[in-house]
DNA sequence: GCCATTTCATTCATATGTTAATGAAATAGC
DNA sequence: GCTATTTCATTAACATATGAATGAAATGGC
């Protein structure tokens, strides 16, 4: 009977709260949002990279990650390309402005990254990092189908008239 | 130099894609949403939280929650109460027909934390949960203001006209 | 070659996250 | 007692999450 409190979302969500804050306010500092930088943390490893790939590498959602990219290009720091051989497909890669974000952001990221190392115990720390690592491996969105099934129940989706 | 795959918080964000889809699954097939749930939750364990503090046990933002309680209560779920003590105040409580989802609900609930737990090694588990807590703990959204600073560049907020 | 299927990005509708601001009600000081 | 401040829920404006659907382009059979 696990308490709500000690249930592992809740703790994997109070541990990212607690260290979110932090970055977001680097990333606002530099009119960034934090799934936009994530996309710009992405192209600054890799040259160009297909949308589904980036979506992947980002753990943003397609839908989300068209209007990520949309904004980002109106800002000029990334462009779209579509490749004659398929024309399906969406490339996206960072220009030379969302290139030199990388040295505006990254040392002050990095010094982030040492300052939540050095906070926990070193083993502490290791432990960490191994139980997420196998939580994400043993749990990888095996079963869950992509088009969910039927459901049941009828959805709580009022159309959202708080008052009387 | 941490490459972005390996940072914390992508970390994070990868053991939560692999945990949350199996309870989402779940909440849908009765008509809820993750949040929404988090507030029955809450509010089956207490007769009657104030909003403010069901916002801090949820891990809510407060703007977030009202909208999760209005939709709750239009389904009937929740029920709000002005005390006349404090006439600021919200107090939530759940409805009879929010209380009869606790028992239709956490049986299946129970058995994903123990699937979870299960999934995994017990010694990589307690290392998980130690370093979650140890996080939430060392890093608790200490020095960082209510309102954020003003924030030197300009955002990337463009008006979203995607194409031309 | 042609059609059913699959892939891929995108759109749609709704719900939530994020930050700033607002308005009503309590409280502190004086 | 009365005003400046603080507390609290809510609204506002924008960005993202979620799940389903769409439309254009590739592919597999045949």
């Amino acid at each position: 009977m696990q308490s709500f409190d000690l249930s592992l979302p809740m703790r994997l969500y109070r541990a990212l709260n607690a260290v979110m804050p932090r970055f977001r306010a680097l990333f606002t500092a530099h009119g960034l949002t934090e799934p936009q930088w994530r996309v710009l943390r992405v192209l600054w490893e890799r040259e160009e990279v297909m949308f589904r790939e980036l979506a992947a590498l980002t753990l943003l959602p397609a839908p989300s990650l068209v209007g990520v990219v949309d904004r980002l290009q109106s800002a000029g720091l990334v462009a779209r390309r579509r490749p004659s051989s398929d024309r399906r497909q969406a490339l996206v890669r960072a220009t030379a402005r969302g290139r030199a974000l990388e040295d505006a952001v990254m040392p002050a990221v990095e010094r982030i990254y040492v300052d939540l190392r050095e906070s926990l115990e070193p083993d502490v720390y290791a432990g960490l990092v191994t139980g997420l690592d196998a939580l994400a491996a043993s749990t990888a969105a095996s079963d869950i189908p992509q088009h969910a099934p039927p459901a049941a129940g009828r959805r709580t989706t009022a159309t959202n008239t708080p008052g009387e």
